[in-house]
DNA sequence: TGCAATTTACGATTTTCTTCGTATGAAAAC
DNA sequence: GTTTTCATACGAAGAAAATCGTAAATTGCA
């Protein structure tokens, strides 16, 4: 589960990391089953994204038995934190703060998230 | 300045709001001008997109001079916001407050930003 | 055995986004 | 007045992403 050079996910190929990073294994019927439940597509569709995928390096396979056994080749964290930063320079001008304060004034969070903000905002302060 | 339906932008056109959001009017070449300074990309290029955006509601132009006068046609706020949500749902399964805890946790925030995020908290405390 | 279902592979099409060349006309410079 | 510059319009090419149809192979079952 190595990032070589953090390739860019597209909006598709984000939908079925999710899958993954949530199954962990799982057949590109699977995948395909939990995709239509979100959205109308193909089968043949999520099966050519996947195996695109696969050569780009965003996921792995095995192709030891007949049905390939698909997992994300990314992981999660890194994946979120890369595309953060694109899309905090792409909207917020680069201050991820701005970026905090909209998803918080714009968003329903509950007390105990709220809570566990306040534990990472209280580690930030002591380290500065 | 209304959303209508609100389009999502591509990238391209991102940049170029994030222009016209800070400069409020204008030229073609003063958005390209800029644009110049990050990228590299020719006029024409620009100016087509502006007049894409143009028909797709994202700008307003004023073309009673031969040199056309462009503004963004929809809100700063609330194309962050826009946006903001469907980042949520694609990379952070709908969860704003996972978001928040990535983004303070990997980017540099100042001592002044937290305290700002601070009080955005303890304001989201009271309302509990 | 043989038929139906399932799976992968692959090519082709469609759609969207990006880019740019060229034409045309207006204004400015000479 | 002619030339040069600068603006828009427009079409089209190129690239990237998404979609799907069909063929071929394998599996499971009637």
């Amino acid at each position: 589960m190595q990032d070589t050079k953090s390739i860019k996910p597209t909006e598709s190929e984000l939908e079925i990391l999710q899958v993954l990073w949530d199954k962990g294994n799982a057949t590109v019927r699977e995948v395909h089953e939990t995709l239509l439940t979100v959205k109308d597509v193909g089968y043949t569709t999520t099966l050519k994204l996947m195996q695109i995928m696969n050569e780009k390096g965003l996921v792995k396979r095995n192709d030891s038995s007949r049905t390939h056994i698909y997992k994300a080749a990314v992981k999660k964290e890194t994946t979120q934190q890369f595309m953060l930063s694109k899309f905090i320079s792409n909207l917020f001008g680069g201050s991820p703060s701005q970026l905090v304060l909209q998803a918080l004034g714009n968003n329903d969070v509950s007390r105990e998230e709220l809570d566990q903000i306040q534990l990472m905002l209280d580690q930030l302060k002591k380290k500065d």
